[in-house]
DNA sequence: TTTAATTTTGCAACAATGTTGCGTTTAAAA
DNA sequence: TTTTAAACGCAACATTGTTGCAAAATTAAA
């Protein structure tokens, strides 16, 4: 994403575009993949991390990113497709971790993700996998 | 589960039978649900943090207890099935979590949970449901 | 029952992250 | 340029994770 299509982005959710903001989805839209609390905070410069805390959590509210909880966790962060509002998050993807490079991705499904539970009303369905990636399976 | 039970299940772990482990065990059959960690601590009298923090991983490492994760990082841990071993857990269940009065079950699955994802080789899978409970819907 | 060996505990100490309040600063509209 | 609501940055505190180590407890053996 160009800056100028970040601009975009944060002014079509109502939110200024500041520098921080700015930084972590220039960050976000460069890696182009799932990326640790870790990772985000190593790759920032000079900030505040109550700021961040709250640009995620903001960012998460308004269908910017989507947080992504793993077994020992750790969070890691991805950009939200376009489909995704202030009200809802509307992921149709999995969360595969790679056992050995530890990178996640988000695998879209073809079709819709159903899970049928007798007397359970599902609202919500989270999958995180775990294995190897092509690159790491030799 | 009775105090002589708990004991020899701690014996075929090769865990001795300390009174914190005892209490832990007792809260955990007593409830028959899984149990998060801020319940377990209000649960537990005169404990130690440190050492509840190692039972509950030396559980884990067992196949005494499985750790579930959610959405808002709240920890919460559910007793095997009896097939649990030292070396890997063997769960064919998904973990659900009613949105209003917020309990967590473990719901068994009839056939396993199988999940091709091309180009990914699948060790584990863990799926994770929210909505309403029989108990919380009208 | 007492002893011995090993495990486990409990404390200190530190790190990472979550969370709120509030005065100051900043972005963006007027 | 001025204004104003939003956002920041700092203080302060809470929770949880994590390791090392000496003391205590459990269990098996004598």
């Amino acid at each position: 994403m160009t800056r100028t299509s970040i601009k975009k982005l944060l002014k079509t959710r109502n939110l200024k575009a500041t520098e921080l903001r700015m930084a972590l989805l220039e960050i976000m839209s460069n890696l182009g993949k799932a990326v640790s609390y870790q990772e985000i905070q190593n790759s920032l410069i000079n900030f505040d991390r109550i700021t961040l805390y709250r640009t995620l959590n903001t960012f998460i509210e308004r269908g910017i990113l989507h947080k992504i909880i793993l077994e020992d966790n750790q969070n890691f962060y991805a950009l939200c497709s376009i489909e995704c509002t202030t009200d809802k998050h509307q992921h149709q993807h999995i969360h595969f971790q790679c056992n050995q490079c530890k990178e996640v991705s988000c695998l879209e499904t073809k079709e819709p993700i159903q899970l049928a539970i007798s007397n359970h009303f599902v609202d919500e369905i989270e999958i995180t996998a775990s294995g190897l990636c092509q690159d790491c399976h030799k």
